[in-house]
DNA sequence: ATTTACTTTCAATAATTACTGAAAGTTTAA
DNA sequence: TTAAACTTTCAGTAATTATTGAAAGTAAAT
């Protein structure tokens, strides 16, 4: 297989992937061209390489920036931005829960809280019901918020490393 | 605040994380307002509540049975389903995980693998660092993997609990 | 066997989301 | 300054995904 075989497999491996999650799928084609090029690449050459548009390039590549996957670079007396992808899997994994988190599960943690704050003006099994259907979803929210917190953390954590080991 | 309100808004809410999160807002919804029900529900009450035409309801529960979060009952009398959720939030989070790995994740994995397995033609330095970057991205789905595993593992597993506690 | 009560399917349509490309904006260099 | 090189924006359009509703399918009751 040539080397750019692989490439385009596994380009389209990962588009398909991130729309699956709620990426869309030029953004995570531009992720993976870049986590494949060993040197750093313009918006031209990824346009080029992936057939996108300038807009549709220009804005997935500040997506990236903007998730702290991709970086920004300037190579010696070339005036345009150049780009390289973050390239340790951990790296890139925490950075897309934090941001995922950030984003996403604060905010909807807030407006659980919110709605679990308000007090039911009826009283019957139906509102004891909802309230604790509600409250158990803020803890599962709580729960899930601090298991991102254990996985940022994780690889400096021994126990958990051990632990991730003895599953294999 | 009426039981009423209190449902739609947290039905509203459910309807959208669940969208950010690749699930669609009618199943989503159909899914919070049964978590929000003491009773089963039948397809019509489902429509009626959530103003949802007969398919689309229906291709929904469907959905949420393929996925485990709700079971069919039928009560004495009544010649049609009804349905009610899982209401231990653990297990629904389980359940999702199991869902998406089953769906997602292992297939992804297979993928992966394949392309991994494929002995590259050219032997340069971007081969090389094609070659690592779809190894670490082999064994980044299979931490992910391990990791879904702990989770489901989890609520019998004490020291998982007392870490979740200690990053409280 | 036929009717009635219910469930499923699916082609047509609507809603949402992503993409294009040209124009406007910005920065650097002469 | 002005021009050239580059980046960003955004209205229009395309592609994708979700929803409708009527028709076909199925099962129970008469």
């Amino acid at each position: 297989m040539k080397n750019q075989e692989a490439k385009q497999e596994f380009i389209n491996l990962w588009g398909v992937l991130g729309s699956q999650w709620g990426i869309n799928r030029s953004m995570a084609q531009i992720h993976a061209l870049l986590l494949l090029s060993p040197d750093t690449l313009s918006t031209e050459d990824i346009m080029e390489a992936l057939q996108l548009s300038r807009g549709n390039a220009n804005m997935n590549i500040r997506e990236l920036l903007n998730w702290n996957l991709v970086y920004k670079s300037f190579l010696p007396g070339e005036r345009k931005e150049f780009f390289k992808a973050e390239h340790d899997i951990w790296t890139i994994a925490t950075r897309i829960m934090n941001e995922r988190k950030k984003r996403e599960l604060v905010p909807a943690k807030k407006l659980v809280e919110n709605i679990r704050a308000e007090k039911l003006t009826e009283n019957n099994d139906e509102s004891k019901h909802i309230q604790k259907t509600i409250a158990d979803m803020d803890d599962f929210l709580g729960r899930i918020d601090q298991l991102s917190d254990l996985m940022l953390k994780a690889e400096q954590n021994i126990i958990f490393k051990k632990m991730l080991t003895l599953l294999k």
